[in-house]
RNA sequence: GCGGGUGUGGCGGAAUGGUAGACGCCGGGGACUUAAAAUCCCCUGUCCUUUGGACGUGCGGGUUCGAGUCCCGCCACCCGCACCA
């Protein structure tokens, strides 16, 4: 061959065409092959690919490709999470219709990722938001709510009275909409949740089954659940009622020197004609909503002048409203236990309230004096009557014992988790399929009648759901009783959409959402792959979705995903200056880059280099994809995604990175060209490298551990180079060529063509290895003296034990470092080191 | 505050308790060329009295013949949660 320059521009778009022509990658369902699921979160289509979802899908496909070779069946899909905001903000700024702003962004952003040759099955591409898939989601709703997985209540929201929306607690800025600046309400609305909470001991159980999944989001999903047991009881009020508290330490309750409840509490409430109390309650509510408001929040109360009686020793305990207890955690009242409890004892100290310690070290120190904070910790209970002298947990069996025999309080478990409201008063979301009838109150929109479809002539001219303010989508008539009825307004929360999409994926059948052997067939997903963002929310919702669908004998999955891997970011280095004081960005393209600095190209002037930070538009140290590859091909960057930084960890773009893997793609398709058939002649060495970097690279991919096969694949590439013709030259090549076909398929495949094969590389089968090949036959040997290297030798692999002592101690070096000392102990561990001691 | 993670050359990072720095990037020197690009070769942790040696994996201790790796105590940075009773 005589071109000296491997030509993505050419070859990419040849390779592409090639397999989507000949389906390399679409999924056969009824394979008799063992299966392969690789899913890639997919993406928001926002209008173009970043660098983070190339590196996302980068390795995906790597996976995808090396298991195919393995010879599995494979189904690695792609499609669009397509409802949410961004699409409305659009049609608002732009005056284009959500929908076709939407779609417009998938044809840009497919084609984008088609370019970078990743093998998708595009056979099964979706967006969620065609109603095909969400009138099915539509279906699977009703079937939640009438397994009782699906009901209705009233909920405060909060609510933006300029924008007429529903907020999210993360776009409350300050107690601001984040959009319109306007003061946020709270509101009492009618709201459609799930109820996730039935899973709470299931999904909390689950975990532990989940071998493959990263602990730290393992033990952020079990931090959200939030499982914790103690006693609820109540406590008899002076006014007469009954306050119930919940606690997690019923072993102090000796110790308890007050009660604290909510703002909300309705005990609180009941007190409101009295304008102190009404004004104190205004001034818990608009407290913190930032972290850092919360964190140096005093600790407030107010005194009601109610007492509450203890159920062991009858004193009279004072009942304050407190700023820090939450309506909608337990009961929405405490007994406050200051030496035992860090809140209680801030609230107690301002306030002046006893202190009393309940549980010290051993009885020795039962009127030990309390430091300046409260003891959390375990001990022996003393000052408490019966329970001196137990355990801490002995002491809760006990108090639960004797509340549960009294009558007068239970062991409870209490979750943190709630259940999950899914109602929107948004348009560009699924419609909750029911309608409202006078008669027959509220009524499932009968399944024939599915998809309920969004309609398309909305305007977004004024604030508010484009769905409520419609002429005429609303009023429909009672699939029951015929008479005038309204339809639902409220769309789904787009997390719905996002929790069932991988069962989609793997099946759909037109007249159901899946079907049920389809889905034994590919679930779970082997490996899924994306951002540690979804640690909490997404993954516990699909969770929970695949539970709810097993629940309601869908099929017999619980956990749709086996494996779990959430990838590093893609950072930048930032480029700024500082004008009138004020922090100005500079992109990448406005700055030449030198060794020792960097220049602004406009003016020549020197730029301050900042950190190095994820991608972001706001800091202007983003590098589009698009330009990467037009300028260095797809495999290029392929390659510099799964080079160097582990996957999990962050990876630093540099233009001198993606230099260096164009370089290697043009160094490789040199290499390519240099089989010589005519060579004859053996390279053990050169053989045994290959064979062992067939086994290490296989192990590498597996394990995800990109950077190292990447590595490995430099290091028999270079030995490849340096080595003279011969058969092993010959098959080290082609091993190099099978090896990194995962990788830089498009390189791949052009170098495969060229020497004259036919059938596509990534139809191959991963190149085998011969385990007689893996073993040295020589070893090299370190030689220390009292732990320090003093030289290193050559030896026969599996020497004796006495062959490398004596090899040792012939050693100039260690005769000199010995220096005629008696030698004490000789250490040999066979086929790696000597140490001699002295 | 609670929980988790990370810390190794100029940089990204390798290293079953056994030769620290594989591999890549940057940098330096050389070859080829009229010249450049491309390519190839060599060097590249610090220091010293340089056929050798000392020091070196955030800091301080410890275990061990031997510690980046194990144990104890710190420091720094990053991420998540946040008054959850």
């Amino acid at each position: 061959m005589t071109d000296t320059r491997f030509d993505p521009s050419s070859a990419d778009g040849r390779w592409q065409r090639a397999w989507e022509e000949a389906g390399t990658f679409t999924a056969d369902s009824y394979s008799e092959k063992p299966k392969s699921y690789v899913l890639e979160m997919f993406p928001y289509p926002s209008g173009r690919i970043h660098m983070g979802h190339v590196r996302n899908y980068t390795m995906g496909d790597v996976l995808a490709r090396y298991k195919k070779m393995r010879g599995h069946e494979v189904l690695h899909p792609m499609g669009w999470d397509a409802f949410g905001m961004p699409a409305e903000n659009a049609a608002m700024e732009k005056k284009v219709h959500p929908g076709t702003w939407t779609y417009a962004n998938i044809e840009a952003m497919k084609s984008q990722l088609k370019r970078i040759g990743f093998a998708l099955d595009w056979t099964r591409e979706f967006a969620t938001c065609d109603p095909e898939y969400y009138g099915h989601e539509q279906a699977l709703f009703l079937d939640m709510y009438e397994g009782g997985l699906v009901y209705r209540r009233s909920s405060e929201v909060n609510w933006d009275p300029v924008d007429m929306t529903v907020l999210a607690n993360e776009q409350v800025i300050d107690g601001k909409g984040w959009r319109s600046g306007a003061e946020v309400e709270k509101r009492k609305l009618d709201q459609w949740f799930l109820k996730i909470t039935d899973f709470a001991e299931d999904l909390l159980d689950g975990l532990g089954t989940l071998d493959d999944w990263p602990e730290k989001v393992k033990l952020m999903q079990e931090n959200w659940i939030g499982k914790s047991s103690g006693l609820e009881f109540s406590f008899g009020l002076s006014n007469g009622e009954k306050l119930p508290v919940y606690t997690t330490r019923p072993d102090t309750i000796f110790g308890a020197s007050f009660c604290a409840i909510a703002a909300d509490h309705p005990i609180a409430q009941g007190l409101k004609d009295d304008p102190e109390v009404a004004a104190f309650i205004e001034e818990c509510k608009k407290g913190g909503t930032t972290a850092a408001a919360l964190e140096t929040a005093e600790k407030l109360g107010y005194r009601t002048g109610i007492t509450a009686k203890h159920p062991f020793t009858g004193a009279d305990l004072p009942v304050f409203i407190a700023n820090f207890v939450l309506m909608d955690y337990g009961t929405g009242a405490v007994m406050g236990v200051p030496g035992h409890d860090q809140r209680d004892f801030e609230f107690a100290t301002k306030y002046d309230l006893p202190i009393a310690r309940v549980v010290a070290k051993d009885a020795s120190q039962a009127d030990a004096p309390m430091g300046d904070e409260a003891e959390s910790g375990d001990g022996v209970i003393v000052n408490s009557d019966f329970l001196d002298g137990m355990s801490v947990e002995d002491a809760k069996a006990e108090v639960i014992a004797r509340a549960e025999d009294g009558g007068w309080g239970k062991g409870t478990t209490v979750w943190r988790l709630r259940d999950w409201g899914i109602s929107r008063q948004r348009y560009w979301g699924t419609p909750i399929p029911f309608i409202h009838c006078e008669a027959c109150g509220i009524v499932p929109v009968p399944k024939d009648q599915l998809p309920v479809t969004l309609p398309e002539d909305v305007d977004f001219e004024t604030p508010g759901n484009p769905l409520e303010r419609h002429p005429t989508w609303k009023h429909v008539d009672c699939p029951l009783c015929g008479a005038k009825a309204r339809r639902e307004t409220d769309t789904l929360d787009t997390f719905t959409n996002s929790s069932w999409y991988f069962l989609r994926f793997a099946s759909q059948p037109a007249d159901k959402p899946f079907d049920a052997d389809e889905i034994a067939k590919w679930m779970p997903v082997e490996h899924y792959i994306g951002g540690i963002e979804h640690a909490i929310l997404h993954l516990l919702y699909a969770r929970f979705w695949t539970r709810a669908l097993a629940y309601l004998g869908k099929f017999e999955v619980k956990e749709p995903f086996a494996a779990l891997f959430t990838q590093g970011m893609v950072t930048h280095e930032t480029y700024g200056r500082s004008v009138d004081e004020k922090p100005v960005w500079y992109s990448p393209e406005e700055v030449e880059r030198t060794s020792d600095g960097a220049t602004l190209k406009a003016d020549g002037e020197p730029v301050d280099i900042g950190r190095v930070i994820k991608m972001s538009k706001s800091k202007k140290n983003t590098v589009a994809p698009d330009a990467i590859i037009a300028n260095y091909g797809a495999d290029a960057a392929r390659w510099f995604m799964l080079s160097d930084s582990p996957p999990e960890r962050d990876l630093p773009w540099s233009e001198a990175g993606i230099e260096g893997c164009w370089r290697f793609v043009q160094r490789l398709w040199r290499l390519f060209d240099q089989i010589d058939e005519s060579a004859t002649g053996e390279d053990k060495a050169l053989a045994r490298k290959a064979h062992q970097a067939i086994v290490a690279v296989a192990d590498d991919i597996e394990a995800l551990s990109f950077n190292k096969a990447v590595a490995r694949i430099y290091e028999l590439t270079g030995a490849a180079e340096k080595a003279a013709p011969s058969e092993a030259r010959n098959f080290a090549i082609r091993t190099v060529l099978h090896l990194i076909a995962p990788m830089m398929p498009h390189l791949a495949e052009e170098a495969n063509a060229k020497l004259g094969n036919t059938a596509l590389i990534a139809n191959a089968e991963w190149p085998s290895h011969d385990p007689a090949m893996l073993v040295e036959d020589e070893v090299t040997i370190a030689v220390q003296h009292m732990g320090k290297l003093r030289d290193t030798l050559t030896a026969p692999k599996g020497a004796s034990k006495e062959d490398l002592e004596a090899l040792a101690l012939a050693s100039e070096n260690v005769q000199r470092s010995i220096n005629g000392a008696a030698i004490r102990k000789v250490i040999v561990v066979p086929d790696r080191l000597v140490n001699i001691v002295t």
